[in-house]
DNA sequence: TGAACATATGAGCAGCTGTTCATATGTTAG
DNA sequence: CTAACATATGAACAGCTGCTCATATGTTCA
């Protein structure tokens, strides 16, 4: 959009700054492959399998049965999650068993929830947040 | 879509532990607040911008051009990334300076990032995943 | 081999998301 | 007040996502 040495047609506040910072960002390879990993982690369903897998080893069927949901939705968040190397598969004859494959998983969820329970006791307590669109209105209403 | 004590329409390996396991299930509250913060942060531009306020405060401005976005994409963004409370505004005169809200966030970049490299070195080493659709296809290629 | 079962996959659709454009809001200086 | 500036916001659109349905693949057992 704007060229190496140009910034955009704002005026800077401390354009030396800007460089200074820009030379420091993590690589857009980094970038990609974190967005990536949050976007896996970033819906409810997937949230809830990998809740389960916490509990240990579980085939298929019965991670849908555990989340009532279909084999179908179950299995295609399953290939999702395996692509980003956050569930490991296990054959045992026609039963493929899923566990978490990575310890650092837990320790994030528990890390992002206690941010979670954090923030909302800094909103007001009542309700939460629904979809990320309705939560932009933020805490200050609009008075 | 299912009743409570009903599962799927699939047999089940071991109810017993299926219905154990659903016993211990982290609440819906929770796992929608996971997911939100997840979602929030599965984005290459939010990620940037995380990125960016981890060197420190900066306005909105400096912001946009450190990262050659659009005044308006940031302020987007950045709406998005306060009502997760990921970023806290401060206002000084016309301007308003972001910084990270809380030192839980760097903490999960760090630990997100490793996994990243660690799956990254477990796939093969040359290039990386592109989107979440694409990854999905997994180490095994296509043969 | 063929039936039964467990899982994976592709197409297709409804809903969501990130960007831009145009414009509104809020702040300072004159 | 008005002009200038910094930021916020709404509409709209293209692209993405998660679900279901139908079906394919792979495994076991007879």
């Amino acid at each position: 959009m704007f060229k190496d040495d140009e910034v955009c047609d704002l005026v800077q506040i401390d354009l030396t700054r800007v460089r200074k910072i820009r030379a420091e960002l993590v690589q857009p390879d980094a970038v990609q492959g974190l967005a990536d990993t949050f976007s896996a982690l970033g819906d409810p369903t997937r949230v809830r399998i990998l809740d389960a897998l916490s509990h240990g080893e579980l085939c298929v069927c019965d991670l849908a049965a555990v989340l009532r949901l279909s084999q179908s939705a179950v299995s295609h968040q399953l290939r999702l999650l395996r692509g980003m190397r956050l569930v490991r598969p296990r054959r045992d004859g026609r039963v493929m068993f899923y566990s978490l494959d990575d310890q650092h998983i837990m320790s994030i969820f528990k890390q992002t929830l206690q941010h979670v329970e954090e923030s909302a006791s800094a909103t007001r307590p009542r309700g939460r947040v629904a979809t990320a669109r309705q939560a932009q209105a933020g805490p200050k209403g609009r008075g």
